[in-house]
DNA sequence: AATATATATCGGCTTTTCCCGATATACCAA
DNA sequence: TTGGTATATCGGGAAAAGCCGATATATATT
């Protein structure tokens, strides 16, 4: 993953505010229903409510958060959850800290 | 600082290969006259030639950088040189760790 | 099959970024 | 003062990002 990718996926307040609010699902998704917070995730559609932005920005905002190995999607039935990808945010640390 | 500009500052191919050029002046700027790079830094000009982008770009670019406080500048003269801010680049460290 | 719901993708309008050449400003030297 | 060099700023055209509504796709239910 290039490197540009990875922070221009960071330029944005939405992003960084979901990237943020899935730190704590169970505190910012209290109405998430099933939830199984700590294996999938949050729904699209949860996020979506507490961003409000529409529907598609949302998508594709984690599709560019994805990309750049920030979270990662499970398929559940017609369900996306989506949870940070600790491991690329790791990763990310190490790159500013020796490669930046 | 705005965490967003900070990131956008970095969502550049040349603003993040003129970060790390700096890492090493000595190395990267081979050409620069009256070489004072620990105390300074490099003057635009050098940059500009190594990046192969026009002066307007090259200078409007680490105006960004500098917003970012992700280098910082000492006119010297006809001359401004730039060189890496430590302390701003430790704490987009710092945030990475903790705030994102 | 028909309908309903969740998410992804598409087309488009608006704003921002990229990068340039031209010009302005600052400093130096004669 | 005049001219030369280094950098900053301005104006603008092209490309990308922000964000939307409409539509397509996938899955579930009846």
């Amino acid at each position: 993953m290039d490197q540009v990718e990875i922070f221009k996926a960071l330029s944005n307040k939405t992003r960084l505010q979901i990237l943020n609010w899935l730190k704590d699902p169970a505190l910012n998704f209290p109405e998430q229903p099933n939830a199984d917070f700590e294996n999938v995730g949050v729904c699209v559609g949860q996020i979506q409510i507490k961003a409000g932005l529409s529907q598609s920005t949302i998508s594709e905002y984690l599709a560019i958060l994805q990309r750049a190995d920030l979270v990662s999607a499970t398929r559940v039935g017609q369900w996306t959850y989506y949870k940070r990808n600790q491991e690329g945010i790791a990763q990310l640390s190490k790159i500013i800290n020796s490669e930046l």
